[in-house]
DNA sequence: ATCTGTTTTAAACAAGTGTTTAATATTTGT
DNA sequence: ACAAATATTAAACACTTGTTTAAAACAGAT
């Protein structure tokens, strides 16, 4: 609990900069967040855009990795998908506001694509994609690019997050009636996405 | 083309504001954008704030227009879907920033919820719900919560289009392939859709 | 040409921005 | 205990922010 104040200014940073974005935030908020002077913000980390890029890293980081670590596992690829959705979905009940944060600083802010290119190659090494072209040219999985494999998982696990306050107002639900669809959505999610892959089970 | 200096302004404000978001640009920049000065912003509406509430307006409509003008329409309840789907998929072609220009907005910008009641108000009473909720009672169409529903249409139509420079740099795809990534994801998403709210057909 | 109301401009305002500096406080090694 | 290194602070820097003001340019009518 009681860090020393690089690491308070990290979770402050943290905290602030998925709230409001890169753009939306002070120095000095952040100083305020932890506790500590402005002037530490740049001591620590030598400017504001440094400090981003670092906890930009860490969040894509912990973003990708639970994903990667399914597919580095030997399940059944139906297994894994759905592995991945549901721990995805819990994940992201968890940290609701990074779906929009990560893709709203891609599109807006192209300085943060460079930090986090070696983050993304996780994914391409960890073998995923080969292992679904084998089984695509076996006939096990729907003739589909893995592009769209991809957005396929994607779009039905994190847009349901990103989507809450629109939803929210639209359909007059409150925050708990909303968590409750979000965990009905999850068995949706799964089932939608293994029944399009794999049209002649069952 | 050669409009007065009120709608160059509106116009230019659009521009600036989807691409940047509210917080991330400044009144001068709309205005250089805009070929005016400064001032003129103020003087025609008053501050930066309610110009933005009159754009984020006029957005929101544009945005659920096509959508409540489809099922106001009286085809059958698959058509309709498809045709939704295929719309919201043109729409976006030629506006792919709104969504995350939304959503974004909604999630950081509490006071952008005001002004758009009205205009959501339009898809409730637009009698979508309704209709699908009598489907379900003759059983046309799979037991399935409202909510969750609008969210598998939406997840799927505006996710891939949000996720554009993540998907990018992840599968190393140039501008014009992913282009033809997402028509060839139209198909899916209508597909997948109607075939998993209507699990009886075929 | 003169008056009237509207539109446009440059300049200024206080407040907030990221960053640096120089002084102070604290810890560390001896 | 003292000296050196590190951590922390308040203050200042130049710059940008949203907004206002007062003067100038422009229009149309008489």
């Amino acid at each position: 609990m009681n860090q020393n104040a690089e690491e308070k200014i990290k979770q402050a940073a943290l905290r602030v900069f998925i709230q409001k974005g890169s753009a939306n935030c002070s120095s000095r908020e952040i100083a305020r967040e932890a506790g500590m002077n402005v002037a530490l913000v740049n001591y620590y980390f030598r400017s504001k855009s440094k400090l981003f890029a670092l906890i930009f890293e860490t969040v894509m980081q912990d973003f990708l990795k639970s994903m990667v670590q399914v597919f580095s596992s030997d399940l059944p690829i139906r297994e894994k998908i759905k592995i991945l959705i549901e721990r995805e979905f819990e994940f992201l009940g968890q940290h609701p506001d990074i779906p929009n944060f990560v893709l709203n600083e891609l599109a807006r802010n192209p300085e943060a694509m460079q930090g986090i290119l070696p983050v993304l190659n996780m994914v391409n090494e960890s073998g995923v994609f080969d292992e679904a072209r084998k089984l695509q040219e076996r006939g096990d999985m729907r003739q589909m690019d893995i592009v769209q494999i991809t957005l396929l998982i994607m779009s039905n696990c994190q847009y349901p997050f990103m989507a809450q306050p629109l939803m929210k107002v639209i359909h007059g639900v409150s925050n708990e009636t909303y968590k409750e669809h979000l965990t009905a959505h999850k068995t949706h999610a799964v089932n939608m996405v293994l029944g399009y892959l794999f049209p002649n089970d069952q």
